[in-house]
DNA sequence: TTGCGTGCAAAGGTTTTGCATGGCA
DNA sequence: TGCCATGCAAAACCTTTGCACGCAA
């Protein structure tokens, strides 16, 4: 089965990057073509979404208070692969943070617990210093 | 706002703590009772989880995949509050674990980088050691 | 008796599916 | 031309809400 280049496809694909930082979820997408350039219908949306995240080139999240699934592009460029990801359950604020200590989860993990953690899939929740904690 | 002690209320928390070891969904509930006991209303079960999880009883996760949320008993008596979760994505299973490394995680990441980890809404995602890593 | 809780059905929101049409190769 | 991709609408989900009735205190 062979695979088409189409013009929707590139789109969102272009969004997802430069959107790379944020959690974009399906509405954000439709709702911006909807109004800066051509409309994408619902279901192309969400099929090329499935699709990219088959391909290992978006990952898809839900996040905590469920409404609805948000998207990240995960791809070549992306720094998001080996970090993780911090969200404020207040604020909703996304935050990356990377360093060694944290590398070393994973790690520990697969010796001591024999689970191989996809950092790329976890998203830690909690409250932000914005939010005062 | 007075509280009212339902045969309802009862059943739903007796439910949640018999399944304390599992992430449950609220469709579950409703067809546990459907065929085993007296049929409780749809709305009733999400009210009460709702009331639940405001009162800290009870903890709401949403699963990667997105089907719906999941709920687990965290109130006295479980051993959930602590230590963290690992959800296998091959096969389902939810892990408990803990150990001083995991401990250390949510000071590290509050000394460090000023975010306060709230261990029991936060889910790792990976492949467990039965489904081959 | 008071007023919170329940249950049903309807509404709301997100995601999926069916089917005819459009467009890439 | 062949066949995948698109778009629309309808369907399928999960969850919330409105409203009358039931039941705990």
């Amino acid at each position: 089965m062979a695979e088409y280049r189409t013009r929707q496809r590139e789109m969102i694909l272009d969004y997802m990057i430069k959107n790379k930082d944020i959690h974009v979820t399906a509405d954000m997408i439709i709702k911006y073509f909807q109004f800066h350039e051509t409309p994408i219908g619902k279901a192309t949306v969400y099929r090329n979404l499935d699709k990219l995240v088959s391909d290992n080139i978006v990952r898809k999240f839900t996040i905590e208070d469920g409404t609805g699934a948000c998207y990240q592009y995960s791809g070549a460029g992306s720094r998001c692969r080996e970090h993780y990801h911090f969200k404020c359950t207040r604020c909703g604020e996304l935050y990356h943070i990377q360093c060694d200590f944290m590398n070393e989860i994973s790690s520990h993990v697969y010796k001591e617990h024999k689970f191989k953690i996809d950092s790329s899939k976890t998203v830690f929740y909690g409250i932000c210093e914005k939010c005062g904690n």
